[in-house]
DNA sequence: CGGAATCCGCCGTGATACTG
DNA sequence: CAGTATCACGGCGGATTCCG
């Protein structure tokens, strides 16, 4: 598939959503949104994330000027993440998007289920 | 990895995001958006994504109640995709994250050079 | 035209082990 | 505690082929 004449628009968006668009980035975000200053394994904990992917996931959100990290050389080792700026700005429209999952994933369940009834029950008359 | 401490709230948003959440199926939300109504090659053609994807994202949306597929049994086959009201109320959160991609890609290129360069001198100095 | 089926490469993700 | 390195696996996603 070529660039034949795809929407330019699609095209910037989904480049977005390649960078910040991954479940534990927004996961990421939403938890030191909602606290602030997290260590490493508090985060992991929280999230039940892989240490790999967590790992992974924060050096992506700072590189990209989401977050912020500050390393504390003691004894055991600290260190910790919070939001910059920019991270803070990238609430909102998560928010929205959490919000509108929390409100409509019930109903999704529903359709869902609705449909896969529909499925089998063609499956068998056919 | 078990879901020992994690946040319950955590739990669902990455439930909806592994529905709604990839790349083609928030790009196909848009584009019914925009255009109302589509047809399978139009939709196809749009995003630049393949066929095998197209439709298992079409079939996915439309389990889950974003989007209605009318089939018209003609000669040439003609089938129409269009958003459903769940799939847009799905616009409104959508939106803002795409018009917050937009507004801070160029940002996030910025940071992510910077981190780059730095990366390298670091790399240089070690 | 609108799919379904198949094959296959790539990489996202987790599990494990090791370092400082 | 906070990572990095390695391995192994499953699934996403594209290319191709066939059908109605």
């Amino acid at each position: 598939m070529r660039e034949d004449e795809k929407c330019p628009d699609c095209q910037r968006i989904n480049e977005v959503l390649a960078r910040v668009g991954d479940r534990w980035s927004v996961l990421v975000v939403i938890s030191l949104a909602q606290y602030g200053t997290l260590r490493f394994n508090e985060l992991k904990r929280h999230l039940g994330i892989s240490q790999r992917m967590l790992s992974l996931t924060l050096k992506e959100l700072e590189r990209d000027g989401l977050v912020n990290r500050t390393y504390h050389a003691v004894i055991p080792p600290k260190v910790e993440y919070t939001l910059t700026e920019l991270g803070q700005s990238f609430r909102e429209p998560v928010k929205a998007l959490g919000m509108w999952a929390l409100d409509n994933l019930s109903t999704i369940d529903r359709a869902r289920a609705a449909y896969d009834a529909e499925s089998e029950g063609q499956a068998k008359s056919a």
